[in-house]
DNA sequence: CCGATGCTGTCTAAGTTCTGTCCAGGAAAA
DNA sequence: TTTTCCTGGACAGAACTTAGACAGCATCGG
């Protein structure tokens, strides 16, 4: 247990603001000390983490925090367990009541993404057997996919989504899209160990205005030409764990569903 | 849920276009806060970029949003075929995106219960095979229920929902349970082919603020003294075909999701 | 071809709500 | 003693509200 400045220092806020958070909004309910001062836990690290995070995405405060709250508990606590016991029923239904409760963008963001990253924390630890994690990993795909239907319709800007020769971890890159899609993109997936002169091929044939290439452990090479064509006449993001080199393209790292958010700042700027 | 300038952020318009496509031909409902702003949700996305679409096919404004709003009741054409020709998995993916891309009461309103309805003059007419019908319940079923998780959670007032004696068809009660439910209500849910007695001794040990008995096809005997016995100590509605019969309660006919609305007048009367 | 009419997106103005920050006076913890 | 924290209110700027005005453009009748 700590005090509201520890809990500012973790979080990155100040202690003003999680008063005014806990004041206006219920965000927080600390204990107290004898003489009155608020005493926090790690739980409360996260829910606060949790409000940051829909700030980030573009909510107002009161709906931030009101989504935050709304999440306790459930989510990735109770999805990882049901994949990890290969029950598919249990964690559809999960899934159903998260999808029904929460929105898209926040399931992605606050149940699938975390799970994913806690099989493959997991699986490098050795706790997570390779069937373990290629049922979770198709369960999951399945139900993603049926949420990605027809994510090329529309206007919006388009973006093109692979991930390169020998990454064969697609579900990142499928939350990535879904993020995008919900934020007006259309999407173009060509999915796992897509060669680069796939890639190129496509770019030429569509015009997407951004292809993004997504890398979550094998660590490709850089060097192919066919690489260095397409950033030379498209926007160019590579995203995940890739060697260093000269490669004319930005790198993001981090949660799927932020770097959807942080993918569009530059369209902003331009327009 | 977010604000106007995050919807307009996310569809690359202005707050004014915005407003002025809800003022002048009804593009959008949005929820308002206790101080009047506007609040969206994933939906109002698709429904604005379907509205940008149609302006980018040549139509006029109030043309296109027309056919945006239209659009809204896709989805239930597609349902009812998946399900009689045994395609699961298309049905399960027209849920998935239809529960994406709409509230989960626009769903059952618009998609499942339509179904439903088609699904029973079907069957009264000799198309659906027993089977079919089998098929399609089941596989809605497990996805309602799956959506009705922890229905019993919360503050709000309390439901009892059962079907009468020989009535096996539950389906429209788990729709208006979780329309209820939707609207804040906690859900006790005994399902089909309940016994009055049992209802009565729930009753007595729950104390519900209503009870709710739905016959959809059966055509249940009102003679029965519980009956009687519920109805004099707790709010009683008897929902779907029922015999003219002397009983102290509500009569209520019609879609699940509109009367879930309905019986929540009278609450807020008393309140 | 002209003018009238209607549609549509943008803009304005005055007022309100929302939200992060700051402050004063006092108490608790280290 | 020094640092940290408490409550409650005040405040400024960002974001949003309504209602109407208006200019650019297309369409239509004459």
């Amino acid at each position: 247990m700590f005090r509201i400045g520890e809990l500012a220092r973790r979080t990155e806020t100040s202690t003003d603001l999680l008063r005014v958070w806990e004041r206006r909004y219920g965000l927080l309910q600390p204990g107290r000390t004898q003489g009155g001062f608020r005493l926090y836990d790690d739980s409360d690290v996260e829910r606060v983490r949790r409000m940051q995070a829909g700030l980030a995405r573009g909510l107002a405060a009161a709906e931030a925090a009101a989504a935050a709250l709304e999440h306790d508990g459930a989510g990735p606590v109770e999805l990882l367990p049901a994949l990890l016991s290969f029950d598919a029923e249990r964690a559809e239904t999960i899934l159903d009541e998260l999808l029904q409760r929460l929105s898209v963008e926040s399931v992605l963001h606050d149940a699938v993404a975390p799970t994913l990253r806690e099989l493959g924390d997991g699986w490098a630890k050795g706790d997570v057997s390779v069937a373990q994690e290629h049922f979770a990993a198709n369960l999951l795909r399945g139900r993603l996919l049926g949420l990605a239907r027809r994510w090329d319709e529309g206007l919006g800007p388009r973006a093109l989504l692979a991930c390169p020769p020998r990454e064969l971890h697609d579900l990142p890159l499928v939350i990535f899209g879904l993020a995008l899609r919900r934020r007006g993109w259309r999407v173009l997936f060509l999915g796992a160990d897509t060669p680069f002169e796939v890639v190129e091929e496509t770019v030429r044939a569509e015009r997407p205005d951004v292809v993004v290439l997504a890398s979550a452990r094998a660590r490709p090479s850089l060097a192919d030409p066919a690489l260095a064509r397409i950033a030379e006449s498209t926007r160019l993001v590579l995203a995940g764990r890739w060697p260093d080199a000269e490669v004319e393209a930005e790198r993001l790292e981090g949660d799927p569903v932020e770097l959807a958010a942080s993918l569009e700042a530059p369209e902003r700027a331009s327009a």
